[in-house]
DNA sequence: TGTTAATTGTTATAATATAACATTGTGTAA
DNA sequence: TTACACAATGTTATATTATAACAATTAACA
């Protein structure tokens, strides 16, 4: 079978759904808000977030158990991720800094293990509360 | 009062344990191994959880929700960590690399936020997975 | 068309984590 | 040393996050 191209019909309603809200959502809040499309249960929510998270449509914010859509074209396999968290308003955000990515594509392990893939969090304060 | 320097009963029993044990482990794991301690309440584990994440002496693997002893001796205050994941084996490694550390540490964000705190966990094959 | 894999639907339950409240211990300053 | 503030404890209940298990349906394609 071909990989696949189009994203079934569960997927897509959870995939519309997190783009339009543009920031970091819980898997129950997805479901919360999906359930006049039909989707009843947890588990078909998580299927879809886990298909998504797969495709790179999608990344989970591991601190914060929450899906954010991909902002970055680049990162279709999810494999390289980087965010910044505001500890305060807890705005979330995709770094894409092309210098930073390489460096960490390129980071060679003492223990001389091989890396695919990684997930960094930054956190701290953003512009606005900073000033506060 | 002065800073605490000592640790609370609750607090010594959890450590001990994750130290014994030396690699990740899950809060009901160890609830599950301290009950001989006199340990009988997850929130009894969940406290003592905090209190040493906020004083450097554990860190948590976001991705796996587990708990590890701190490896490096100079980072007390836990804000900067970073683990490699075997995906095979599930082994886990704390990376104490200066140059890492310093760049992450020094990293700008191009939105203008300040951060004071990063985790980076790095998946791949470990060595002994990648020769099989 | 038959076969395989992906997806769906559904119920139940596992695993992770916190709320709320009463009580006890501990350091310190009056 | 008493009294205050705060940290830590103990306990019950519950919230939140995620998966198991199984049956049915749909989609791709040799």
């Amino acid at each position: 079978m071909l990989k696949q191209e189009t994203l079934s019909k569960n997927q897509q309603i959870v995939l519309d759904y997190i783009e339009k809200v543009n920031e970091p959502i819980k898997a129950y809040s997805i479901l919360h808000n999906v359930q006049k499309k039909g989707i009843k249960a947890p588990l078909q929510v998580y299927r879809a977030l886990d298909k998504l998270v797969e495709i790179g449509k999608i990344h989970k914010i591991e601190s914060k158990n929450a899906f954010v859509a991909c902002k970055n074209s680049n990162c279709q396999i999810s494999k390289a991720t980087a965010f910044s968290i505001c500890e305060s308003c807890e705005e979330v955000s995709e770094i894409s800094d092309s210098k930073l990515s390489k460096y960490l594509k390129n980071f060679q392990d003492k223990a001389g293990m091989k890396f695919n893939k990684y997930n960094l969090e930054f956190f701290g304060l953003c512009k606005k509360c900073s000033i506060k």
